[in-house]
RNA sequence: UGGGGCGUCGUCAAGCGGUAAGACACAGGAUUUUGGUUCCUGCAUUCGGAGGUUCGAAUCCUCCCGCCCCAGCCA
């Protein structure tokens, strides 16, 4: 099933916002955005403000803009740019012409400082970094007021004009918002508004060397765009005075409200940006995209859909609560979707040779299987049988543990959508004592029902064709970290998991696989969901990521024994 | 330490003075040509703690405890 785009469930924020609509604040509308920064991927954190304020709009029947919140010049690019902007289609929103660039209104926010000059409430600081931090105070100390605090407005209308003309160094003057340098809230004490940075901007080039910071550049582009509900994380929260200072004093009407909720923590990854730059730069995984990465384009090569990651946004609820998800929650979101929607198919791992006796020489057989076990809609296909055939190689033990209910010497084990075959010998390489073959014989009466004498069979396993089948790569994928919560770990490296891929080369797959087109998705069955890798699937030569595996008890009851 | 925020099942999360939803996880069982799916069943006498108000408190009050965020010319 489709997840809805939005939850309908509702929360804190929808709350807010029902509460301004009874209210009859901002003419009855609702209008979000979602506000990235383009100095990095998103990630599945991103993906719950993305449904988040998406959904609202499309719940409220309002809007939600893409607004690229690129203030920094510093470690920003159009390859992100483009990269937020696939994620978020792929994920299934739309903000149809309403992409915009906090840059696009660099000359604006120029203006309202301008604006803000000239009423005193802002002054060109000429203390250095170290300068400023000293008067800044501390948690427990007032700051001390700037020895430039008191500039004449004149003075400052020209300091800040020669500011933008490029006449002073990087960091020589800053423009400070004239508040409080006793407050209690660190950032109320007159917090820079503008920074002199000679940086060329992806965007703007070197038009700009001065640059406004988040603070005053969020709230007033919030405005400009008649924003009316600003979602942001938590950490904000301490910069909520400062946003409500600056609208308040720059916009008349309509002003928006910041509104704060937790952001997501996932088990057994990282989410900070910061780290994830740092697993990219030295290599730990092999790009923004590799299939281990919680970021949205990791996940769409490991397999995911769209509606599985909207669905588990809308699972884990917004609330201002810090939090560390299940990854099993995500895990079960997929399979959720990919159960009910994914073709079946079959393929073996690590193939044993099974070579069936009493099956004529040369007979090819072609047989029927289902698609889908409870959705005939989704058809059948046909795949040979003949008389050597592969099977798992942990289909078969010679000395079984209770309850195993596969192939082992004198057992008989159904093939799935095949016939009931049973154990005859085994050969073995001298020298390394490895099974090399088996040898079964099968029941002829058994493709369509239970053996004659109605016996009953257990056990089911899945094989292939040793003929038929075609050779491919699969790429086993397990959680990147060791530990729930290595975002708590300063030396988070220290517990990468060393097996957090597994790579198969010689995995035989029924040849309907061979053309398999990147991205398409299969469950491989009694194994796991396994989909086309985007970037290695070549025309007859598929490579498979596993996405997650299938449910199994039996590994719980094997483990206990 | 000053300020801000948060504490309800292992993990999320409803609850808004009327007697603890739901999801994931976990544990049983049934069905099954995927040890999958599906289907039943169980899983907080208790809401960080202690007092208080009330006929009645997770919800109101008081005090205490714990965790998170803020001292970038990052966002």
């Amino acid at each position: 099933m489709a997840q809805p785009l939005s939850s309908t469930s509702s929360d804190f924020i929808r709350d807010i916002i029902d509460e301004d609509l009874r209210a009859g604040k901002n003419d009855g509308r609702v209008a979000t955005r979602f506000p990235p920064e383009p100095n990095g991927y998103i990630h599945i954190g991103h993906a719950k403000s993305v449904c988040l304020n998406f959904g609202l709009a499309l719940q409220y029947q309002g809007t939600c803009n893409l607004r690229m919140d690129d203030t920094d010049p510093v470690g920003e690019s159009m390859e992100y740019v483009e990269s937020i902007i696939r994620d978020i289609r792929w994920l299934g929103f739309d903000w149809q012409d309403r992409l915009f660039y906090a840059s696009d209104y660099f000359e604006k926010l120029y203006q309202f400082a301008v604006l803000l000059i000239k009423r005193g409430d802002a002054y060109v600081c000429s203390l250095n970094a170290d300068e400023i931090r000293e008067y800044r105070g501390t948690f427990t100390q007032p700051g001390k007021n700037s020895p430039y605090r008191n500039r004449s407005v004149q003075d400052n209308l020209d300091l800040f004009a020669r500011m933008r003309a490029g006449e002073f160094p990087d960091g020589a003057h800053t423009l400070r918002a004239k508040i409080d340098m006793a407050a209690p809230n660190i950032v109320m004490r007159d917090p820079i508004l503008y920074r002199i940075k000679r940086e060329p901007h992806y965007r703007t080039g070197n038009k700009w060397v001065i640059y406004p910071m988040y603070d005053f550049a969020h709230c007033l582009s919030d405005a400009l765009e008649n924003i009316t509900h600003s979602i942001c994380t938590l950490e904000f929260e301490n910069n909520r005075p400062l946003y409500d200072w600056i609208v308040e004093r720059l916009i008349e009407k309509n002003r928006p409200r910041q509104i704060e909720f937790a952001r997501l923590n996932l088990s057994y990854t990282v989410l900070s940006k910061r780290r994830l730059i740092e697993l990219v730069e030295k290599k730990y995984v092999a790009g923004w995209d590799d299939p281990r990465m919680p970021t949205v384009s990791g996940l769409r090569r490991r397999g995911y859909t769209p509606e599985s990651i909207r669905q588990f946004c809308a699972a884990i609820g917004v609330a201002k609560n810090d939090n560390l998800i299940d990854v099993a929650l995500l895990e079960h979101c997929v399979r959720e979707d990919l159960n009910e929607n994914a073709p079946r198919a079959m393929c073996v791992l690590r193939p044993l040779k099974v070579i069936i006796d009493n099956y004529p020489e040369g007979k090819v057989q072609q047989l029927t299987c289902a698609n889908h076990p409870q959705r005939p809609e989704m058809g059948t296909r046909q795949v040979p049988f003949c008389r050597e055939i592969y099977i798992e190689r942990e289909d078969f033990m010679e000395d079984p543990p209770k309850k195993y209910n596969r192939l082992a010497p004198g057992r008989e084990v159904r093939l799935r959508n095949a016939y009931v075959i049973k154990f005859e010998s085994m050969v073995k390489d001298e020298k390394s004592g490895e099974i090399t073959e088996l040898h079964c014989t099968y029941a002829p009466e058994t493709l369509d029902g239970p053996p004659a004498d109605g016996r009953k069979v257990q056990g089911v396993i899945h094989w292939v064709s040793a003929e038929h089948s075609v050779p491919v790569e699969v790429r086993l994928y397990d959680r990147l970290f060791t530990i729930s919560d290595p975002g708590a770990e300063e030396d988070f490296l220290k517990f990468l998991n060393p097996a957090s891929l597994e790579i198969l080369q010689n995995c035989r797959a029924e040849k309907n696989l061979a053309d398999a087109r990147p991205l398409t998705r299969y469950q491989f069955e009694r194994q796991g969901y396994f989909c086309a890798d985007e970037k290695d699937t070549k025309p007859g030569k598929p490579v498979f990521n596993r996405v997650v595996p299938l449910r199994d008890s039996w590994a719980k009851i094997a483990a206990v024994s």
